[in-house]
RNA sequence: GCGGGUAUGGCGAAAUGGCAGACGCGCCAGUCUUAGGAACUGGUUUCUGGGGGUUCGAGUCCCUCUACCCGCACCA
């Protein structure tokens, strides 16, 4: 018998059984709960590093646990396999994106395979292998023939280095969150899904994910963005044009001063075209485009501009002429493109007409009972008396320098029939009368944008379309599909999409037999990852996307465990899948993942990665160069520790930050390992304990059972509770326990024998290899993983004595070594009694005694 | 600016409103010898970012301030 812990060779020994085995197949008996555990699956870099031993150590912790708890665990891995990285390595090492990324998944597989995570491999899913696009593109159809993929031309962000189009959420502060490099605008025609349309359902179904954190389901809302308010038109003076504005405080239209519209509004160009004012508005339209791909670099507060038209339109309200603006900070996406501006009660509006002179009208008065502090919530501010004696006056003239927007507190004047309404009212009642009158309409607007999904690159998903020599659309016919990438491509890296110079795949032929042309857009790698959790359920299926029944089965996941960062992206792309899927009849489920667990990243310092060449702490990735590459770890202690180690960084949804002491941690980790080792071999273990054990047994022994019933309650419930610190942090107590159980004369091998079988099931979960080869030591014939997780008996698990703390005017000053159940007579007798306690009492009558059973007591004199 | 989070020994961190610092790391002293990535024994001394409040009792609940982190950021 090898009496060292050597990690090295019994981690290879056990990962070769499991597989021979077969130990990791999903279950499917019928008898059992079914148990969906899914990691957001990864992109397949080529190398994990400690960062991902940390996610996927949890999982797999959960995922056993659930086994060993007479689940059938669904516990998968997979690919999230186009992307650029691959088509950058064909650029610089001339190696094909497909054949780059399937090295990097077989590398990254072994590394799997290397931690021992229990993964179902018969279910591995790969996006990028036709077998799984052919049914994305199939996915694609299906969207675009119920209406919700559609092609139109839109201001979109360009990457000019990537030489493509971005999602907006794949813009940070302004730039390509792969490369870094600067975006600009660029108008282009583009495929969309409408996930404008499945808002409100976003929206709305939030309330039933109770089980997500919070703060996810809060950016989720914040980025669906609803306001209600009222659509209404402006006349052009002297046109037939009318300009069309949303806004949340039609209250205040009694109020516009001037009208904004964005610089590319359609009408900036119309109105201005062929009158002295064209050119300066073409400038201004040009220099906000630039001013806005600078602006999201800075991420900081541009001042606003603006510029006259020369032209007017006529407040329906009451039939003033308002001068028509173009401005740098109203939005073409946003609603109507178009702003009523309202000086007086809108800080934006308030700015701009400060900075252009523009009259300020007051529309709304504070109340009287306005605090000073509201109006001084923004730079200095104006007295309340002000306010009161500013009716019908311009602010200019007398200098206040804030508007009042408060939307609920007030009374309206200036504003015909509707003077004396609070702002609440005066919404409704101004609403009802545009309503009534055809001027307007109620109307909700939402941030959320339509999905672009078109990317101009190789290694993403074909989109299945041809163009008619007509010009018009059609999808290719299911027979046809999958669309594959053309193999005669060259990758430059210049001149765009290489997809759309290759001949070969251009020139096709529609379905009846004319010359056409091939889409050469691709897809979104969110597309892929929208649907992946229903592959999972039937992986091989040859006639459609995925199995109904196995879905069905399936679905929906119990535990979705990924980063935050996909708060807003995947996890809304994926929520719009299913519900679309649902209404298509394909799904019965419309949330896919009712419970979400976001774990924390492992951070660590990187050189000179600051704006400044400065050090950061941030995120493990290999881009940045501060990793601890899972092979270094692996090597130096054995995937066992490597994983514990992960877990025991802190609590999981948290950061944790890896420093030169973790390596210390990290070492600490293994000499736990190595305990466990040294004691399983030297306890005299009996297999029968069970029938042999006794209720009796010495002090020791009675106190060993407890730890182990304890140790058993609390690492099952802290694995339930993603607590994998506190759990591992119990099975180092119960390890203790037992070594100072076995330094005492006379104990039971039955006690120890229990103690060190519980051990290493409740371990197993964590250090799955080092409790498999001691289980073989010990004589048994099954991996921990085919066993029962062991049951706790709560007698057993039962303090016999406690100690009770005395606290007298709430300083503790006695200690009662009691038993557990001491009624609060007995307490109480026995405290005041004490001789710790006496003195401080002064010979006083104690005014209360406050008794907490088996807690503490509390004298007040 | 708006929203959210975090703040506890030398370090990572524990603590249903009830003995703060479990567990681990580091450090100090000692024991031992198959000198190892040793192991074992003992030690590491009022302390929960600041101020106020509720309570018999607050790291925990409430208010407020400070610092750092994250998300959103002209959404009319």
């Amino acid at each position: 018998m090898n009496d060292r812990y050597n990690p090295k060779s019994i981690e290879s020994k056990w990962q070769a059984k499991w597989r021979d085995a077969n130990l990791f197949v999903t279950q499917n008996n019928p008898d059992k709960p079914k148990f969906y555990y899914l990691d957001m699956f990864p992109y397949p870099s080529g190398a994990l590093h400690v960062g991902h031993v940390r996610n996927y150590a949890i999982g797999d912790a959960i995922a056993r646990y659930r086994v060993m708890n007479g689940y059938n665990v669904l516990h998968p891995m997979g690919w999230d396999a186009f992307g650029l990285p691959a088509e950058n390595a064909a650029i610089k090492n001339h190696v094909h994106p497909a054949e780059w990324t399937e090295r990097c998944i077989v590398q990254m597989h072994e590394q799997f395979d290397k931690l021992g995570i229990a993964f179902d491999w018969n279910r591995e899913v790969t996006t990028c292998r036709p077998d799984y696009y052919k049914w994305t593109q199939w996915l694609f159809i299906q969207f675009f023939n119920a209406g919700l993929a559609e092609r139109r031309t839109a201001n979109v962000n360009w990457c000019p280095k990537d030489l493509t189009v971005l999602a907006n959420e794949q813009v940070k502060d302004g730039r390509c969150d792969r490369c870094g490099t600067l975006v600009e605008q660029k108008p282009l025609t583009q495929w969309f899904f409408k996930t404008t349309a499945y808002a409100q359902r976003l929206l709305d179904d939030l309330d039933t994910l109770t089980d997500w954190p919070e703060r996810v389901v809060k950016m989720q809302r914040e980025w669906i963005g609803r306001s209600e308010g009222v659509n209404f038109r402006f006349k052009v003076k002297g046109s037939e044009d009318e300009i069309e504005v949303f806004t949340t405080r039609v209250d205040t239209v009694f109020g516009v001063t001037y009208m904004v519209i964005a610089p590319d509004h359609e009408l900036a160009t119309k109105l201005t075209d062929g009158t002295e004012w064209e050119l300066p508005a073409r400038e201004f339209r040009d220099h906000v485009a630039r001013q806005k791909d600078e602006q999201r670099d800075r991420s900081v507060d541009i001042p606003k501009e603006g510029i006259f038209t020369g032209a007017y339109c006529i407040n329906p309200m009451n039939g003033e002429d308002v001068p028509i603006w173009l401005g740098n900070y109203v939005l073409s996406d946003y609603g109507s493109g178009a702003v009523m501006a309202v000086p007086a009660h809108d800080e934006r509006d308030f700015e701009f007409a400060k900075k252009y002179d523009l009259p300020i009208k007051v529309v709304v008065h504070p109340p009287a009972s306005i605090s000073f502090k509201r109006l001084s919530a923004v730079n200095a501010a104006p007295v309340e008396s002000e306010w009161r004696s500013l009716n019908g006056t311009s602010l200019n003239e007398i200098g206040v320098s804030v508007a009042y927007t408060d939307k609920y507190e007030g009374s309206l004047v200036n504003s015909g029939e509707f003077d004396g309404l609070n702002p609440t009212e005066a919404r409704e009642k101004i609403a009802d009368f545009m309503e009534q009158n055809g001027i307007g309409e109620r109307a909700v607007n939402f941030k959320l944008r339509d999905w672009c999904l078109s990317r101009q690159r190789y290694w993403g998903c074909p989109i299945p379309v041809v163009y008619r020599e007509d010009g018009s659309i059609e999808t290719v016919p299911e027979d046809q599909l999958p669309v594959m990438h053309p193999t005669d491509i060259k990758f430059t890296g210049k001149g765009g999409n290489p997809l759309a110079q290759s001949e070969s795949f251009i020139n096709t032929v529609d379905s009846e037999g004319r010359p056409a042309r091939r889409e050469t857009d691709t897809m979104d790698t969110f597309v892929d990852s929208s649907w992946y959790f229903l592959r999972y359920c039937s992986p091989d299926f040859a006639e459609g996307a995925f199995r109904r029944d196995q879905v069905d089965r399936w679905m929906p996941i119990d535990q979705y465990v990924g980063g935050v960062e996909h708060a807003t992206m995947h996890l809304i792309y994926a929520r719009f899948f299913t519900k679309v899927l649902f209404d298509l009849g394909l799904v019965g489920i419309q949330e896919p993942f009712p419970r979400l667990f976001t774990q924390g990243m492992v951070t660590m310092l990187a050189k000179g990665v600051g704006e400044n060449g400065e050090d950061k702490v941030m995120k493990m990735s290999k881009s940045k160069g501060n990793v601890v590459a899972l092979d270094d770890a692996v090597e130096r202690f054995g995937a066992d520790a490597t994983r514990m180690m992960t877990l025991f960084m802190g609590p999981a949804a948290q950061d944790a930050e890896w420093t030169p002491q973790s390596e210390d941690t990290f070492a600490g980790q293994f000499r736990f390992l190595e305990r466990v080792w040294r004691t399983a071999m030297t306890v005299k273990f009996n297999p029968q304990w069970r029938e042999q054990i006794g209720a009796s047994g010495t002090d020791a022994d009675r106190a060993l059972r407890r730890r182990t019933h304890q140790t058993i309650e609390k690492v099952g419930s802290d694995i339930e509770r993603f607590q994998m610190n506190t759990a591992i942090s119990a099975l180092m107590q119960h390890l203790n326990t037992i070594q100072e159980w076995q330094s005492k004369p006379d104990g039971d091998p039955n006690a120890g024998s229990e103690a060190i079988e519980s051990l290493l099931l409740v371990l197993s979960p964590f250090a799955p290899h080092l409790c498999d080869e001691l289980g073989e030591q010990l004589g048994f014939t099954k991996s921990f993983y085919e066993m029962t997780w062991p049951s706790f008996d709560p007698q057993i698990a039962k303090e016999e004595e406690i100690v009770i703390p005395v606290q007298v005017n709430g300083k503790l000053r006695a200690r009662l070594s009691v038993a557990t159940d001491m009624s609060r007579e007995a307490l109480e007798a026995l405290a005041l009694a004490s001789e710790e306690v006496g003195p401080h009492l002064e010979g006083k009558t104690p005014k209360k005694v406050i008794i907490v059973p088996g807690r503490m007591v509390n004298i007040v004199v």
